[in-house]
DNA sequence: GTCTATAGGCAGATAGAC
DNA sequence: GTCTATCTGCCTATAGAC
């Protein structure tokens, strides 16, 4: 029978995953994490041993639930261009939570960074464009989607054009100027 | 008779901006920059106040060079597209620095900043949207550039797609992604 | 698993001499 | 303008009791 009270090491990567997301990886502490769950420092070092290792953490499980979340898209949604809004719309639900990926911010912070955690960056990218690249090749087989130059490259200027998106949308408020961003680049695949 | 000493104020805001192109504003501190230029801690104090006083001095200097930058391009270059490319060039020319954009960066640390700090963020999007949507409406209106949607929105997908491909390119080292995404992204705007 | 207590260091900042 | 000296506070981290 499984009860309703969520795992502590979980609630702690949920506080520390928000506040990365928010404020920074070196934009958050220990003590903010802990005064949040209301518990202490020293809990949290008895589940993370440190900074590094409850980064690498949360690298670990935030690559897992983006994997899965695109893995869900080919398999609700079927034709190239719906999939390219699919993928798109995993980047709105973030930032409705006024929220920057997490990879994108780890990004900006990349000359910081424990260097276990750095490779985990890179990673996210490379596997979000081996997929976008696929879901390319698809549409452009189908003639649904069209662009000049490799798909490796197309799908490179999505990744970043959407994380730039994010970056530059937090700061205004509101999701109006992502959205816009969104649906211009993905636009300009759909048209012949 | 001018001397070829730099004015130490001078000095400390290159080195804080170096700084926080690359470490960001949380990930560099005082001493940092004290110790690069062999002076004290309190010696900087003396120039500016505090953190936040360096860092909205930073973002003045930053935003009128850019401004200037950006002035420069419509005395050289007269048609639009090789204006775009010429905007785009400002931005590799930081990345071939390994830096990222000063408010790219401040963008992604936004919720974090000094209040006096984030209108300037903001206000140095605005005014590069400013220009490139007098820009592309230019192009629009002699024919070199063809976009669909308000030449507002384009321009804020330059902007963002921009900070983006800064963002995303600095992890994996060297230029070619910022390259790639720059120029598949102006092409897009050049072709009818 | 969580606590108290504390270590050791670095942060931003100030007072006052030179 | 720059220094020494110092402050307060927060940071990450650890030891050891419960």
């Amino acid at each position: 029978m499984k009860t309703s009270t969520v795992d502590t090491a979980t609630q702690i990567l949920d506080v520390a995953e928000r506040l990365v997301q928010v404020r920074g990886f070196n934009g958050f502490s220990y003590a903010d994490v802990a005064a949040e769950l209301h518990i202490t420092k020293a809990a949290l070092h008895y589940h993370f041993a440190g900074k590094s290792e409850l980064g690498e953490a949360l690298m670990t499980r935030y690559t897992a639930r983006f994997s899965e979340a695109v893995a869900g898209i080919e398999t609700r949604v079927l034709d190239a261009p719906a999939r390219l809004d699919a993928y798109a719309d995993l980047y709105l639900d973030v930032l409705r939570m006024e929220r920057m990926c997490l990879c994108g911010m780890l990004a900006a912070e990349y000359q910081t960074l424990p260097a276990p955690m750095r490779d985990t960056v890179v990673r996210f990218f490379d596997n979000n464009e081996v997929w976008l690249t696929a879901v390319l090749e698809h549409g452009r087989g189908d003639g649904t989607l069209h662009f000049t130059g490799s798909a490796r490259d197309t799908a490179r200027v999505i990744v970043s054009s959407l994380e730039g998106a994010m970056l530059v949308a937090r700061p205004f408020g509101g999701i109006a100027r992502f959205q816009a961003a969104s649906r211009q680049l993905l636009a300009g695949l759909k048209r012949p």
